[in-house]
DNA sequence: TTAATAGTGTCTGTTAGACACTATTGT
DNA sequence: ACAATAGTGTCTAACAGACACTATTAA
């Protein structure tokens, strides 16, 4: 008896670990968030951030790929680790710390089919529906990170298709940081950072002079 | 007997999570780290970082705070969580996450009487024993972030004592980025990026003119 | 008075940011 | 030709970085 009381004591405070991902992607010029809805209690019905419990055999890095992979069908994003969260009451299921990633999608990608369904659906940040644990929080540190990286410049072309024109390299920038930047002082910086490489190919089907197109090395 | 395989394998296969803390301190003109003395297997009489296990009932920094009041009896140092360390075969005795964090003494810092006797010492960087588990690189990536701090500026003022010259915060700087730095500029810099407060008061015996001590606001 | 370090200003080359016109395509 | 966007250089004000002397204290 005594026994069962202990292993009913470790059930219920085991500690479990999980990844838990704030994925990103433009569409329609606004920068959006991937959000699902729960099937199973707690909160069943609600939504939050996608996020699995990390398994023995992997770590928090292949937890997160593994559950990007599921909810997308798409693996080589961009992916990183960006915070942790352990307030004893995040989750009314017992103790679960949670590693939160964020991933960035390429406009345009072809997801899988229940993506844009109502379960697992992307919103604008401006448009998010409530969130249940502490996933607003979570959110909230993912977009400021998303900023500080977007100053530097470092994450911007894993926002756009490989092949890329600087007018959208810069549109991305400002709509991440919210400003407007003449054209020349941007490619000017960009210059500088990135070794972006003419691919010589251009854009076609424009009622315009065609850009041309960059990829990122 | 089920139940008991059963619990054995919660026992056996429970996911810990550990808060692991790089504890920096410059002694004698050398940043050292305090590394400590194993008393318990595995690894036993080898050395590693100060951690511990996070309780039910606590945050990971709460963890962290416990763990580095333990070891050094000191409160409100600088603390500050930089990465996770999730491999699966990082600890032995089975699988523990751990959430690094770096902390900052004040230069002079009493701490407790153990401190300096063989079983939880200081080291210059230079001059580390070998660590068990993966600590040598979660040391590897502290002192990374330090020196990215370093750079800002935002921690140098955690090395000294309240009260400090400009000369001792040029010195930290120097030491932290192996680098030389040219006085008047040094202070130019600095004017912009903390509001340090003259107090007004001076050093004393010194065999020179004293330097006016700041403190930082 | 000497030894030792504190404290302070200027000059220059580089950089960030404002700014406007010509080039090329589709229709 | 016209509509629409691509692509490109200069000028200026601010900043980072090199540099050297006078001031103040203890002995």
């Amino acid at each position: 008896m005594a026994l069962l009381l202990y292993f009913m004591y470790f059930l219920l405070y085991t500690m479990q670990t999980a990844s838990d991902i704030v994925i990103f992607q433009i569409i329609n010029n606004e920068l959006c968030v991937l959000a699902v809805q729960r099937a199973t209690p707690p909160f069943e019905g609600w939504r939050c951030l996608p996020g699995g419990m990390i398994k023995e055999d992997e770590t928090a890095l292949q937890a997160a790929i593994r559950v990007l992979h599921k909810e997308t069908w798409i693996r080589n994003h961009y992916l990183e680790e960006f915070g942790t969260f352990s307030d004893v009451k995040r989750d009314p299921r017992g103790r679960v710390i949670s590693l939160a990633f964020f991933a960035i999608l390429t406009s345009g990608s072809v997801l899988t089919p229940w993506v844009t369904q109502k379960s697992v659906m992307f919103f604008p940040l401006k448009q998010i529906p409530k969130l249940v644990f502490d996933h607003h929080e979570v959110l909230k540190i993912a977009y400021q990170k998303l900023r500080e990286k977007a100053l530097n410049g470092d994450i911007l072309p894993y926002f756009l298709p490989k092949y890329f024109t600087l007018w959208q390299l810069q549109k991305v920038y400002e709509l991440l940081l919210w400003t407007k930047t003449d054209k020349r002082n941007f490619r000017k910086e960009i210059g500088k950072k990135y070794a972006l490489k003419s691919t010589g190919k251009k854009e076609f089907n424009v009622p315009h002079r065609p850009a041309i197109l960059y990829k990122f090395s």
